[in-house]
RNA sequence: GGAGGGGUUCCCGAGUGGCCAAAGGGAUCAGACUGUAAAUCUGACGCGAAAGCUUCGGUGGUUCGAAUCCACCCCCCUCCA
C-alpha cells in the first residue's frame, strides 16, 4: 500500500488540525505505512448533521492517502452522554431507541468511505460489542484504576460543568471519558489502529486514549483533533431559521442543503472550501484569488454549495436541487412549464395541497403559517405588512389577509393548480390543489 | 439527613404586589441597502385576522389584583453529615 506523505501538509494547508499528539512521531508513523484510525460517532438523534461533516470527510482523505479508517458509532457510548463542553446534563435516552439510531447512523457514515478498496478498506464498529460485555468489576479493576480523578476534573472539557455555579456532572457522564478512552485502546487491540480524530472539543477523551493504550497495551498511539467550524459573524455554524442542517435527505432536502451553503457568508467560504471539499488547496487560492479580483458576487459559494451537494446527495440531488434554484431565483419563474411544476415538487421544493374550497374564513396568515413558510402567523402577518409576500409574482398584502378563497381563487392559479408563494426574499413554497 | 442558594418567554439575564406579555443583550424573522453576502439602519419577536386568550418549575391559597406574598410538592447547585 502507498501512503501519501502529503496528508499532514494537506491537512495543514485546510486549516484542519487543531491539535496533534506528538506530532513529529505521528507525521513519520503516517508516513511509514498504511495506518488504521478511528473516529466516532454517537447516535444522538436519527441522523448526523453537518456538524460531524469534517471528521467524516477526513477519515476519507485518510483513507484517499492510503490509511484504514473506523468509523466507530457509539452505540454504548450514545446510551451515556459526552459531557464535553455541554453546558448541561443530557437527557439519557432508552437502549431501544439508541439502538435505533445506532442502524441509522451506521448507514450514513457508510457512505463516506470506502469498504472495497482492498487493504485499507473502511470498517464500521460499533463499541456496544466490547463495552456492553464488560462487567462492572473488571472494568472497574482493570480500566477504572488507571484513572486518576484529580486529573479528569481538570479536564477543561467538564470545567465549565464542575466550577460553574448552578451546573453539575452526574457520574454517569463523568464516567464517559473513559468509555471512550478504552474503545481506543480495545481497538488498538484489536485492530492495530493508532491514531484517533476527531473535534477538538474531544481532545480532552483522547488524550485519555492514548495514556490508557499505553498502560494497558504499552503501545504508543496518536490524537489528531479538527477545528470546530465557526463562523466570522460569531453565530453558531449549522444553524438556519428551519434548524439544524441534517445529513439525511429526509430531515433536510437537498434544494435546502444546497441552500444553505450557497448562503455561506464570504469572510466564511474560502475556508470552507478547504474544510469540506477534496477540492486542493491550490485551486481553492485561485478561486479566491479570482473572486478577489472580480467584481460583484463570488463564484465560490455556488461551487461550495455544488461540491458538498453532490458529496452527500449525489450527482441525482444537485441537479435537482439546482433545478430548483434556477426556477426561483432566476427571476422568471413565469417561463416555468407544468412539467416544470411538477418536477420542483419531486425535486423537494417545500410544497403543500391545497383545498380552496375549504378556505372559508381562513385568514392567510394561517394558511401559510400551516404550510410551514413561518413559525407563527404574526411573522407572515409583518411581512404582508411590510409587502413581502408574493403570489405567483403578484404582491399580496394586508388587505388580503381575510381573503384567502379569492388570493388562491382558480382563475389566479398557474396551469389551473399551482400557486408559488414567496415569502422574503428566499422562502418559498409551492401550494397545488388536487387534480 | 442538616444549612444555604436557585428554577423567568429559544438562550443569557433583569424584575420582590398593580405602570408586566414581563428591562437589556444574543439568536431568529421581515424591510431598506446589496450579490439569495457582510456590515449598518428600521420593524417584529407567547398565541390569535381581531375581539381576546394563555405565560414566569408544579399544585393550591391570600388579595380587588401575584412572576412577585403564603403552604406543600418536584428539580438543580453549594457546603456540612
Amino acid at each position: 500500500m502507498v501512503v501519501n506523505n502529503d496528508l499532514i501538509a494537506d491537512l495543514q494547508a485546510r486549516g484542519l488540525i487543531a491539535q496533534m499528539s506528538s506530532e513529529d512521531e505521528l507525521a513519520k508513523h503516517l508516513s511509514e505505512g498504511s495506518r488504521t484510525l478511528y473516529c466516532g460517532f454517537d447516535p444522538t438523534a436519527d441522523s448526523l448533521h453537518i456538524g460531524s461533516l469534517v471528521p467524516l470527510l477526513t477519515l476519507k482523505r485518510f483513507q484517499l492517502a492510503g490509511h484504514k479508517p473506523l468509523a466507530l458509532v457509539g452505540g454504548a457510548t450514545g446510551l451515556i452522554g459526552d459531557p464535553s463542553f455541554k453546558a448541561q446534563e443530557r437527557q439519557l435516552n432508552t437502549p431501544e431507541v439508541v439502538a435505533g439510531w445506532v442502524d441509522k447512523i451506521r448507514a450514513q457514515v457508510s457512505q463516506f468511505v470506502d469498504f472495497d478498496c482492498g487493504q485499507n478498506s473502511a470498517e464500521v464498529v460499533n463499541n456496544l460489542d466490547w463495552i456492553g460485555k464488560i462487567n462492572v468489576l473488571d472494568f472497574l479493576r482493570d480500566v477504572g484504576k488507571h484513572f486518576a480523578v484529580n486529573a479528569m476534573i481538570q479536564k477543561e472539557s467538564v470545567k465549565q460543568r464542575i466550577e460553574r455555579e448552578g451546573e453539575g456532572i452526574s457520574f454517569t457522564e463523568f464516567t464517559y471519558m473513559i468509555l471512550q478512552s478504552y474503545d481506543f485502546a480495545e481497538l488498538n487491540k484489536r485492530n492495530d489502529c493508532t491514531l484517533q480524530i476527531g473535534g477538538s472539543d474531544q481532545w480532552g477523551n483522547i488524550t485519555g486514549g492514548i495514556d490508557l493504550s499505553r498502560r494497558l497495551n504499552r503501545s504508543q498511539v496518536f490524537g489528531l483533533t479538527l477545528p470546530l467550524v465557526t463562523k466570522a459573524d460569531g453565530t453558531k455554524f449549522g444553524k438556519t431559521e428551519a434548524g439544524t442542517i441534517w445529513l439525511d435527505p429526509a430531515k433536510t432536502s437537498p434544494y435546502a442543503f444546497y441552500q444553505f451553503w450557497l448562503n455561506t457568508a464570504d469572510a466564511d467560504v474560502y475556508k470552507f472550501l478547504k474544510f469540506f471539499t477534496f477540492l486542493s488547496p491550490a485551486e481553492i487560492d485561485e478561486i479566491e484569488a479570482a473572486d478577489k479580483a472580480a467584481q460583484g458576487r463570488p463564484q465560490a459559494q455556488a461551487i461550495l454549495a455544488r461540491e458538498v451537494t453532490r458529496l452527500i446527495h449525489g450527482q441525482g440531488g444537485l441537479t435537482a436541487a439546482e433545478r430548483i434554484t434556477e426556477a426561483l431565483f432566476s427571476g422568471d419563474d413565469e417561463q416555468l412549464s407544468a412539467e416544470d411544476y411538477a418536477q420542483l415538487q419531486l425535486d423537494g421544493l417545500p410544497s403543500s395541497v391545497l383545498d380552496p374550497s375549504t378556505l372559508g374564513e381562513t385568514p392567510l396568515t394561517q394558511v401559510l403559517a400551516d404550510a410551514g413558510m413561518a413559525a407563527s402567523g404574526k411573522q407572515v402577518k409583518d411581512a404582508l405588512g411590510r409587502n413581502a409576500v408574493f403570489i405567483n409574482g403578484q404582491p399580496v398584502g394586508l388587505d388580503d389577509m381575510m381573503n384567502s378563497p379569492a388570493v388562491f381563487a382558480a382563475d389566479r392559479a398557474r396551469f389551473g393548480r399551482y400557486f408559488l408563494v414567496k415569502l422574503g426574499k428566499k422562502k418559498y413554497h409551492l401550494f397545488a390543489t388536487a387534480v
